[in-house]
DNA sequence: CATCTGTACTATGTGTTATAGTACACATAG
DNA sequence: CTATGTGTACTATAACACATAGTACAGATG
């Protein structure tokens, strides 16, 4: 699979799968009109409870990540206009508050932080580059 | 107070108070040496239960943000070398990686993101050097 | 001694997470 | 049509985290 969960951590099981599936996406590994596995295949592949991966799939779905058709299965979704993105750019801005704190904490400075930034970005950047289509 | 809690939100109540008093430390609204209000003070101004306060200020203690003195209270530490600096830095990585995810799904370019990044840290730096005292 | 500190402990209620099992509506292949 | 595979809905249970309430203790201070 193109991610994997481990019951240990503190996140939730189903949420770890929102986000794995969140990450295959970005790096295009998964591309919209892909098929996920269903809901049982999963379950069983992850020895997980049906439940869980369910939980994952409607919150991915109430996310516009992918499109379920009933009887048919689960796909990945085609890019789309973003209707709450004010509240997501605040809550980057937030998570990036978070970050800077922390910076301080690791005695950091701003221009530590924002290397630490650019050194990461471009890592990602490299990421998807190697795994696109 | 230097923060507010607000019960509404997801985040536990204690981690609210870990993170408003690690902001103001960041900020230089409290510095080393200042006194936290005790136990029982903070609990009652915020109508909360004491028991909920000691549990952030353990939090607190624990990654060295304060030190306690038995019978006499809670106090800002002392900037110190940091002991997990690899794990935390880590952490912060990871936590870029999300922010690189979510501008992906919030069409934003790497070069977006870098530059909300830029303008969000100095608006910190801004905010800093306002509160220091 | 009286009063303030943080801490420890039990108990209770609530909400989330994950599991198990059953059942239903829809789509498709044979 | 039937059989099978989709996602979904529902109940029930167990485990855990969070927050509250109340009591009690050890250390510091005036």
């Amino acid at each position: 699979m193109w991610f994997q969960i481990d019951p240990r951590l503190s996140k939730p099981i189903y949420l770890q799968i929102v986000d794995g599936v969140k990450e295959a996406c970005a790096k295009h590994i998964l591309n919209p009109g892909d098929r996920l596995p269903s809901v049982r295949e999963l379950a069983a592949e992850m020895t997980l409870n049906p439940n869980t991966v369910a939980k994952a799939y409607q919150e991915l779905e109430r996310t516009h990540v992918i499109e379920v058709i009933r009887g048919r299965g689960t796909f990945v979704a085609a890019p789309s206009p973003v209707p709450d993105k004010e509240q997501r750019l605040a809550a980057m801005r937030d998570t990036i508050k978070h970050l800077w704190i922390e910076a301080q904490y690791l005695q950091m400075t701003s221009h530590d932080l924002l290397a630490l930034m650019h050194a990461t970005v471009a890592e990602w950047d490299r990421e998807r580059g190697r795994e696109r289509v």
